[in-house]
DNA sequence: TAATAATATTGTAATGATTATAATATTTAT
DNA sequence: ATAAATATTATAATCATTACAATATTATTA
């Protein structure tokens, strides 16, 4: 995303952040654009090296800040499918996830099918629902 | 469960081992045995604790290169559902898991409805599928 | 059985992601 | 403009897991 396109969507940005009562400030400004810009659902890690890039002084401890106050705010959700990296993805409609486990990639699933819609399970109370697949890619399968 | 009721199973504990292509080594069979009679999804640690008790010279390493075989085998399925703590489960058999996020307790489900059957999603090859719920379970919805 | 090879276990140190903390800088409200 | 609130930083701590090399145990073979 060129820095024109940032500029442009910052007003955009700025009236998200405020509907989530959370205060526009740069950094968080240009987490949120990466998350927007970049659907690969990052690791904190790999949001603080781009951003980093740009803002040599940012500390990647304002970036943990900012997506513990995303997520809590519920602008992202935090997915755990993995083990070793926990992973931010900007969409919070409720969808699947799939790895592959191959080359890595994480992708988005929106066949609802595989999405159950409960309230409810053996008397428990849902208020949250993952659903992750693992196995080999399309395109990784077609590399065999 | 008492240790006579260990030592009637050993033999039992054994032939799952062996039948996994494991050598039954005393330890093994030891955290075999407790997941076999503690359901609660333990971690590594809560393994050691437990086991480390008797074995006062049991090395938590051993706990983890036990576990990683188990895995790797078939014997159980590693649980991802927090990030904090990876647990194990000696049911290997598809069904879903609730996590209490009031007591922290992680429950069983074996409501199929919940685990979609698929091997293939977008094009992708799938051969793991995890569901994970999340909210307030029976017990402590009860108390408030 | 004794010698040898293979495997299991141990203890310690390393790793690496995340969090805690306290100081500083910035922003907002008075 | 000043004070209060909030955001950011740098550093250190935490903690689960893994790497590694040495030792112990077990299985195999002569």
């Amino acid at each position: 995303m060129s820095e024109k396109a940032y500029q442009s969507d910052v007003t955009e940005l700025k009236k998200i952040l405020r509907s989530h009562s959370i205060q526009p400030s740069h950094h968080r400004l240009q987490v949120l654009s990466y998350l927007k810009n970049h659907r690969v659902h990052p690791t904190a890690d790999m949001i603080y090296q781009h951003i980093s890039a740009k803002i040599h002084t940012l500390s990647k401890t304002t970036v943990y800040n900012t997506l513990k106050i995303f997520s809590e705010k519920g602008i992202v959700r935090e997915l755990n499918i993995d083990e070793h990296e926990l992973r931010y993805d900007i969409n919070v409609e409720p969808h699947a996830h799939f790895k592959c486990v191959k080359c890595g990639k994480l992708f988005d699933v929106f066949d609802k099918t595989l999405l159950p819609d409960r309230e409810m399970v053996d008397g428990h109370i849902v208020s949250k629902i993952d659903v992750y697949l693992q196995g080999t890619c399309k395109e990784c399968a077609g590399k065999e």
